[in-house]
DNA sequence: CTTGGAATGTCAACAAGGCTGACATATTCT
DNA sequence: AGAATATGTCAGCCTTGTTGACATTCCAAG
């Protein structure tokens, strides 16, 4: 499926036609629906959207992290996620800890119910993703990662980096 | 977590820690930042957001399409689509006809100028696409779309595949 | 042939969640 | 003391999703 019309034999080749290219933009952008499908329908019952996702991802990710980080992670505006942590803080998902080092921060954990929240989504994820490497096999596996990761941009190449040597 | 002791040795298995899978939904989440960076920057200077991108994309590649058919490939409903078509329209980009055979239905079809703006938007997304592409090698883009394809819902792929049949 | 329902598309109004800009507050650094 | 940093908040804008109401057109049953 990958080349119908072109031999086999030179499949070490990269013959990158624009049909190529934009079957690739278009399996993106389907895939990427399906990707934020599950969760986006556990969020909508609670009224929360894609941002709370985010937040609540990096922050089980990084306990402890500040707002100016998950700012720079997230890339937007302190505004927009002041906005969405207000009500995670509200709704009792989230705790905001003045910083002993330096009291000009905020430092932010979940609350074991977020930590339930957070388990919920990342599962309904998790279960798809699963299912699709599963589906594709190891060798697809490590050939999806790095041409996702060729594809970020430097920067968030570099966030992202980060956080994949934390975990290691 | 739910595995961190198995032995890596295996490499041609599947390994599906969690964190294997972690890995997977970020690299996920910041590819697509940057695979809507550049085409996001194009937009934003005629006052344009993505939903005017994948309704250019998707009239450039079925021309003639009708406004429902567009409403099943992008996952909205019709009236989120019309405001964005009726922009598109007064601005001159995208054309619509009254249908022959059922005059309920409107036709679209990109303008001159519209084929332009979509000539400009892809060429920068492919031109990521294919850098990644290059970087990764063929083995890898072969296991990418292999991954992307099996994450999708069982209608978005059938969707897909329609799309990529029409064109080979 | 008419009439009622289904399909298609338009307009209006509202909400979420991005954005910018301005400003307040507390804290730290120089 | 004064500058810089980290955070929070208010106001207002835009895009893009939603639902509700409505007009037009088609088709099929009576």
């Amino acid at each position: 499926m990958t080349q119908s019309a072109q031999p086999k034999s030179v499949a070490n080749q990269l013959f990158l036609t624009d049909e190529q290219l934009r079957k690739g933009t278009e399996a993106m952008f389907f895939a990427y629906r399906g990707f934020t499908a599950d969760p986006d329908r556990i969020l909508a019952d609670r009224g929360y959207g894609r941002a709370h996702h985010r937040a609540v991802h990096f922050i089980h990710r990084s306990p402890g992290t500040t707002v100016n980080n998950l700012l720079n992670i997230l890339g937007v505006t302190k505004q927009s996620l002041n906005r969405v942590l207000r009500t995670l803080i509200a709704d009792g998902l989230v705790s905001s800890h003045v910083g002993q080092r330096d009291k000009r921060e905020r430092h932010l954990f979940l609350t074991p119910e977020g930590v339930a929240l957070e388990r919920n989504l990342s599962n309904a994820q998790r279960d798809r993703m699963r299912a699709a490497y599963r589906a594709a096999g190891a060798e697809a596996v490590a050939g999806f990662r790095q041409v996702l990761e060729a594809m970020m941009d430097e920067d968030m190449r570099r966030q992202y980096e980060a956080l994949k040597e934390k975990a290691e």
